[in-house]
DNA sequence: TGACGTTCCGGACAG
DNA sequence: CGGAACGTCA
């Protein structure tokens, strides 16, 4: 015990040790949360007021669950089994897994990732004869998935026009499909859930007497659902750990719901709120930048970090003629770091979109200095393995009709767009799926969809009683797909990546154990336990709390779920010492020695479509603060006076977090020098920003003898400050459109506006 | 059926 | 500009 909370914060030591009540950990940027939490469980656990059974810890991301799951091992030699520990989804997927009956679902459903649910969706307006241009399928998929993220099922979503009440009917066209082909969305894992709890009173109270302890990591990342969700779990005795970080709020755009952290606070009758404001990660200058800008929010809840690190050195601004120089200054400075003695992978380049990126990435790699890019596609969504995958559905649950469609002709096996007409208007006039549909399909068709149908028996009754990775092994040879991409000039690489597949599955049925005694739960199981974990009790169907593993499952069916909600890292050149390239996003949680944050511009970051968004420059500036709060040691920000973006040269104006940020704290490296330059020698200014290849749009330049010049800052009585963006039209008749950063872009009459020039 | 051309579009994210 | 998505042709 003594070992336990030795080294807590005084705060951090009231956190941990609280009394079994609801409680909220205004948790600021690295002030050790994730230490809180998994101390809290195991001082729980240690003093005897739970069993690891009476445990629930739910995170967003499996990195996070595993995390927790790793330092609370570490912490103490306690058994984990029982414990839940997971994201909504994966705990989700547990529960609707033991309760398939209760939950309306067939034992081996199978779950949707955002491509199958779109594709799933494009099918589906074909089918209805619904022209995919006034509804577009994206649309309809965040229509939908919005819904599900408030709780709403098709009936209960109010339409006040025809266009709605059309979305909301191809709402219920789409869950009774997925029903039908035994597929759930992500969404739906966590409606599912909550319905089949809110439903069954014996069930939930069985969950509620048995967690008694809730804790979530991220609270503020929660949306509507989720936060029901958890009521419901919690019931009246539930003692329920939220930890979160309002001003690290950044997903708004995907449902996340701040007003969480201040609802729960109200409906929960919370009296333990507790601030962890002492920051263990950055210098004083960094976290003072961090306090200054992000006091300019309203609706905070309150809360300033401090530290005892010292101020540290200032955080260098530097101002770049163009993106390219911008990139070319960052090496510049992660050389000399390096030069230093920092390792690479301490420092880190971040933005605010990915398309910032291949600049600086193509400096790199022409400097020769090793990176890794975060982000993009990742094992399980390539394309060759969501093939070998989609065979694996298949024999699995052959009703999925996405993996039915991915597969049926890849490799081409002579199956045409006829063929398939003919099966899906078989599948619809008989309410179907596809494979079910098969036999009614005559003629030539009917005969190589028969030969797909036996493909996929055979595949399975050949490999019942293999252990999962021979299996895995037996349907990839069986599909046809090696040799095919054999035959593909660049198939090299998808061959491996049906390889690693095989090693997936190998290292899936080591991690679950079969047989053997489970790791802790994370995520779906297979594990084969001793006894009945599920008894039957008052004629309801529950899980006996002892059951270190509840859910039965073939090695198959949990390795399908692991590969949907776990898509695996893309870190092809993981382990190798390199700069670390990510967005603004992916950085959340993350620490680095240097850190520089780039493109700091108007309209780049604060986004221009931020503002036009309810609160939406606010978020910004949250995303602003995150970044910030990576830094450790040594902070860059960044602008560029020009970009290029869609292919246009934009000018745009510095961001205005700089004047939100404290002066004393920051150091300019670039003097305004350019600015002089820049008027003095517009043209060859013009032509050193612009670099090689944009000639173009310097010509332009040259040809605009009006007065004004494309790049110029100007001042408007009542837009302020601005840049000339683009000018159109010449003489008495020329237009120049000009972007006033906050007040947005305006086209104005040059020879009407009131405009001044402004140098530097 | 696949190779190639054309068009369209452009924010961030994990499960 | 660069990619995804769709269309056309051999």
């Amino acid at each position: 015990m003594q070992n336990l909370l030795h080294n807590l914060n005084p705060e951090q030591l009231a956190a941990v040790t609280l009394p079994a009540q609801p409680a909220l950990i205004l948790a600021g940027a690295g002030s050790g949360k994730t230490r809180v939490l998994t101390t809290r469980i195991a001082w729980l656990i240690q003093t005897g007021q739970v069993s690891p059974a009476g445990i629930l810890a739910v995170t967003f991301t499996n990195k996070a669950a595993k995390e927790m799951m790793t330092r609370l091992s570490a912490m103490m030699p306690i058994n984990t089994r029982g414990m839940w520990i997971g994201t909504f989804h994966g705990l989700c997927n547990r529960l609707l897994r033991a309760h398939y009956r209760d939950a309306a679902l067939p034992q081996t459903f199978q779950i949707l990732d955002s491509q199958d649910q779109l594709s799933m969706i494009k099918r589906l307006l074909k089918a209805n004869n619904i022209d995919d241009e006034k509804y577009p399928p994206r649309n309809l998929m965040y229509f939908i998935n919005g819904a599900k993220d408030q709780g709403l099922r098709a009936s209960a979503v109010e339409a006040f026009d025809d266009y709605n009440r059309k979305m909301v009917e191809l709402y219920e066209i789409y869950d009774q499909q997925c029903q039908r082909e035994g597929v759930v969305d992500f969404a739906e894992l966590l409606l599912r859930t909550y319905e089949l709890l809110s439903r069954n009173q014996p069930l939930r109270e069985h969950y509620q007497s048995r967690f008694r302890h809730i804790l979530v990591d991220e609270f503020q990342d929660t949306n509507d659902l989720q936060y029901n969700w958890l009521k419901l779990m919690a019931g009246t005795q539930g003692a329920v750990f939220a930890v979160g970080d309002d001003d690290q709020s950044i997903y708004a755009f995907r449902g996340a719901n701040v007003g969480n952290m201040s609802a729960f606070e109200r409906e929960f009758k919370v009296e333990n709120l507790i601030k962890l404001e002492q920051n263990y990660r950055s210098h004083g200058h960094i976290l003072d930048t961090a306090n200054t800008l992000i006091a300019n929010n309203s609706k905070r809840l309150g809360k300033n970090l401090h530290t005892d690190a010292g101020h540290g050195e200032l955080v260098r601004i530097y101002e770049a003629t163009s993106d390219l120089q911008e990139a070319q200054w960052i090496i510049e400075e992660a050389k000399s770091l390096i030069a230093e003695g920092a390792a690479r992978s301490d420092i880190a380049v971040l933005y605010r979109s990915n398309a910032q990126s291949r600049v600086i990435e193509h400096a790199l790699f022409s400097s020769g200095i090793p990176y890794r890019v975060y982000g993009g596609q990742r094992f399980f969504e390539r394309a060759e393995v969501k093939h070998a995958i989609a065979y694996l559905q298949l024999m699995d649950n052959p009703h999925n009709d996405s993996a039915f469609l991915r597969v049926v002709n890849f490799p081409t096996r002579g199956i045409g767009a006829r063929s398939l007409e003919q099966l899906q208007d078989a599948a619809k006039q008989y309410g179907i799926s596809l494979y079910a549909a098969v036999p009614y399909v005559t003629g030539k068709a009917g005969t190589s969809l028969g030969a797909f149908i036996k493909l996929i028996e055979a595949a399975r009754f050949e490999t019942q009683n293999l252990p999962l990775p021979e299996m895995v092994q037996v349907v990839i040879d069986a599909s046809g797909l090696i040799t095919h991409y054999q035959n593909e000039k660049e198939g090299a690489d998808r061959i491996e990546n049906l390889e690693q597949v095989v090693s997936a599955a190998t290292l899936f049925v080591s991690e679950e154990g079969f047989g053997h005694d489970a790791p802790a739960l994370l995520g779906p199981t297979s594990q084969q336990m001793a006894g009945p974990a599920i008894v039957t009790q008052d004629g309801v169907e529950i899980l006996d709390a002892d059951a270190p593993l509840p859910v039965v499952m073939s090695p198959l069916s949990a390795f399908l779920s692991h590969a949907s909600l776990e898509a695996g890292d893309n870190q092809a050149q993981a382990g190798q010492d390199a700069l670390q390239l990510m967005t603004v996003h992916s950085a959340k949680g993350l620490e680095f020695d240097a850190v520089f944050i780039t493109g700091l511009e108007e309209g780049l970051f604060p986004h221009e479509n931020s503002q036009k968004e309810e609160g939406g420059v606010e978020e910004e500036r949250r995303l602003m603060y995150v970044a910030i709060t990576r830094a450790k040691r040594r902070l860059y920000i960044s602008f560029s006076q020009t970009r290029m973006l869609h292919g246009q040269m934009r000018f745009n104006l510095k961001s205005r977090f700089f004047e939100e940020m404290p002066e004393d704290s920051l150091k300019w490296l670039s003097p305004k020098v350019q600015q002089h330059h820049w008027t003095a020698h517009p043209k060859a200014a013009w032509e050193d920003a612009l670099g090689a290849g944009t000639n173009q749009i310097a010509q332009n330049i040259v040809k605009k003898d009006i007065g004004w010049r494309i790049g110029e800052s100007v001042a408007h009585a009542k837009f302020g400050e601005g840049v000339i963006v683009n000018i159109e039209g010449s003489g008495g008749n020329a237009r120049a459109h000009i972007n006033f950063g906050r007040h947005g872009m305006k086209l104005l009459d040059l020879s009407v506006a009131k405009l001044e020039k402004v140098s530097g």
